[in-house]
DNA sequence: ATCACTTTTGCAATCGATTGCAAAGAAGCG
DNA sequence: CGCTTCTTTGCAATCGATTGCAAAAGTGAT
């Protein structure tokens, strides 16, 4: 920079001021000014910026999955939000630094901000971690979580509306005549507890659970294949947590013989492209992540900014399929 | 630092070296600063420490994609390659930037180090950008690409082995005695066009092309079903450019109850989840992404330190399912 | 030409670390 | 005890911007 003051004939104040289009510069010099700095294809040192001005316009993406095996991202909807999220931001000029759940772990969020040098934490899944966010707000950091909502949190959470999505799906199963669903799923998980309970909610008596270990897809049909197998009644309608478990549903389905959907009807969670894919096509309810993203990032930006955001419930649908 | 420098009684420069775990300070005063800055919280501005060791230890990722729709990272193989490459990097202390396209090709990829502040730059993908990738090649930016091999590359691209693979799918269909092969997918996708080249090459003849406009699973499936309703004669054994679009095709096949894959064997690319899930379960060739992360940021690593490191060609393996 | 304003520019401090070099302290040896 | 050598520590410069405040230049009115 000292070298373009210098080029221009100007002092280093004023190169800083017309690259960032200050209305204290004339305009002619401003021009001259960003004339020579391109043409010497200058840009402003990140690094030294940020120091000054205590702000990298740079947010934290921490994913946090302790449910699944080492730490893969294998499910497609964290794909598509985090894409989104990405959008979101890069349209408010800001940039996302990925932190590996073990390095942010490693160092205490608290220390994250500092540590990793960002403005503000996303966090997706705050699953096992509710007390520590809890003491992260307490501190004053900025962050905004992705998941489902409690009562007790002290800090922005954005998510879907987990019981609609479940009371949908226990609709359509009225409309079309069942009357004998199951869940299935695994207990404990939080968003997942509130599809189950929005479905019974809405259904009117609790709700037969098979319950897996994992979210995977051979955990699934391996526990629907035992069932199936067991000689229990087959339900007339299963509603599955997400996705890729209705897929696993529907694979041991299929090689038991069991008709989709006049055996029995199936819906999934969370509309991902494999849903759609499938023959035949896999009803779902659709969570949208562009919305997601978009809402996450402003809330954000708002905390940031030291305004306190609220916590928001995003609509669902149901995406009404073959199954 | 200066407050813990006070507090402990020493200078900052002594600290500073403290925490660097530097030789050259005496272990029981390394301990008194240790103790004393982990009971303040304190830690290093991460910002003043990127601008004096002009080094950020943060790398930007590049995914771009001319051929996706609205810059959506539909296919899951980038997403595992993703997870991948972060965790890679993760376990070498470096942080992962994530730069969209827009952004980063905004100010132009040469500026993406100053600008973002990120010491080197994998990029996902060079597709439309190889003679600029070229060019940053010849300014020293360190770099490497994810993608196809191509002779004239004065870069380090890291990719796999896209010709094998595909010999690998002829040697398949050759041993289920399948006469009348055909390929789907688009042409001018360098990688895809290897794919196929691979297999004309072991097939030892050219082989009938199905081109479709995109990668998308409804266009590959609609192609599918425009030729089996065109009358022509149906081939026996189908080679799809990824499991996408394979996936497309199964589900034009079962709408005209084409049995696969008994009239017709079907092989995939990418060993996507989906693939895995599908009934029948479809053969697909296996990118190891694991692999290929850990590779891209050794090579990455290597050339930031000043080693040239020349390009990778990982294997790939064909896993045989049903299809 | 002087004065009161307004518009532009520059000076110099500052952000919070790292590191070369010199100095202080400790240890070893004759 | 004096001298050399090695181990520890501190001083102060430096990384490359941003910004409050003061000074200079320009404008217009008297």
């Amino acid at each position: 920079m000292d070298d373009i003051a210098r080029l221009v004939g100007v002092s280093k104040a004023t190169v800083s001021r017309a690259l960032q289009d200050s209305p204290l510069i004339a305009d002619e010099t401003k021009k001259r000014i960003l004339e020579v700095a391109r043409s010497n294809n200058y840009v402003v040192n990140r690094s030294a910026q940020n120091l000054r001005r205590r702000r990298t316009d740079t947010i934290g993406l921490v994913i946090d999955f302790p449910s699944l095996p080492e730490h893969r991202l294998s499910d497609p909807f964290h794909f598509e939000l985090l894409g989104n999220i990405a959008n979101a931001l890069a349209a408010r000029q800001q940039d996302v630094l990925w932190c590996s759940p073990q390095s942010a772990h490693a160092g205490g969020f608290e220390n994250l901000l500092a540590n990793k040098g960002v403005d503000g934490i996303i966090f997706i899944g705050q699953s096992g971690h509710h007390s520590e966010l809890r003491a992260l707000a307490k501190v004053g950091i900025p962050f905004v979580v992705w998941g489902a909502h409690r009562d007790d949190a002290n800090y922005c959470v954005v998510g879907s509306d987990n019981l609609l999505g479940g009371r949908l799906v226990a609709q359509r199963f009225r409309k079309l005549k069942r009357k004998r669903p199951m869940f299935l799923g695994p207990k404990g998980h939080i968003e997942i507890d509130q599809r189950c309970n929005g479905f019974a909610q809405e259904w009117g008596s609790t709700i037969e659970q098979l319950e897996v270990a994992d979210l995977s897809f051979m955990t699934s049909r391996n526990a629907v294949l035992a069932w199936l197998d067991s000689g229990k009644t087959l339900p007339d309608a299963l509603f599955a947590g997400s996705d890729t478990m209705a897929m696993g549903a529907l694979a041991a389905m299929r090689e038991r013989n069991i008709e989709v959907p006049a055996a029995c009807s199936v819906c999934g969670y969370d509309d991902s492209p494999s849903a759609l894919h499938h023959s035949p096509a896999l009803t779902t309810v659709r969570q949208d992540t562009r919305l997601a993203g978009a809402v996450l990032v402003e809330r954000l930006v708002q905390i940031i900014q030291g305004n306190p955001a609220a916590s928001v419930l995003l609509p669902t649908d149901l995406i009404e399929r073959a199954t």
